[in-house]
DNA sequence: GACAAATGATACTAATATGGTATCATTATA
DNA sequence: TATAATGATACCATATTAGTATCATTTGTC
């Protein structure tokens, strides 16, 4: 089980890598390089970051990505809500019925803690936290 | 993201219900019958859970299931690790470099950090604690 | 204006994990 | 010996994740 997948992962570390070169645009061609990711795949990714208002974009010659938020703003659930969907420890429980027996109803207030712990030290953890 | 996939799941409700009926030993008809889980599907899970030692099954005319261990010593732990592997939140870190920069590393300490605790928890939790 | 270098939009394919089915062999009991 | 059970095993279906490809559009430079 995979709390991160790697659609979010390739998210995570090229927006670090743009947040540690402010000053100018970065392309999609100077990430490939830097990280070893596909590039459609990256293409892909950063297009959703754009849409999502995290990174802006410029197009034509000398183009790329720069951040719209600053680092702090940036966590790393918003990233994993984008490219996961909510985070949902439970899913199972909840879909069908509503407490089939009692045997449930105490896991799944079990679950529940664990998955309140989890979103809260997730919801700490931020770019510029990342970046140090 | 599921913390418990549907397998573990049956293979609770059913260890459960055999659990709750102790004297006797219990068929898979019985239990498709109880929990409405796919007879095939169920079949393939138990006798999983005959390999792990955590049922014992008796074949022929009256057969069927019997818990081989106490419920106290049956941990949710030990299902998830059965029908999906280790427990293991970092999965993409690990597997590749080994550090590839710095922001990896301090997530990875924060994942660890969560990836323990949600162990700790989850070890709590046996058959006998979901039975009340 | 033409060209090149960039992203935007979008559709498709591949690989893997999960969920489920089917069938034949074997065993035990009445 | 018929029947009701599990054992072993191979297969299929669906969903999710990972990745590719292509054409359209924009923009800077010559």
């Amino acid at each position: 089980m995979k709390l991160i997948t790697r659609n979010t992962d390739y998210a995570l570390r090229s927006i670090c890598f743009i947040a540690r070169h402010e000053e100018r645009t970065i392309s999609v061609s100077e990430l490939v390089k830097e990280l070893k990711i596909p590039r459609s795949f990256l293409r892909k990714i950063l297009q959703i970051l754009t849409k999502k208002e995290i990174l802006k974009s410029a197009r034509g010659l000398g183009g790329g990505f720069l951040l719209a938020v600053p680092t702090r703003k940036i966590l790393l659930t918003d990233l994993i809500k984008i490219f996961q969907g909510q985070l949902n420890l439970n899913e199972c429980f909840f879909k069908k019925m509503p407490c089939p027996n009692m045997e449930k109803c105490i896991l799944r207030k079990k679950i529940s803690k664990i998955e309140r712990y989890v979103l809260r030290e997730l919801k700490t953890i931020t770019i510029a936290s990342l970046l140090g």
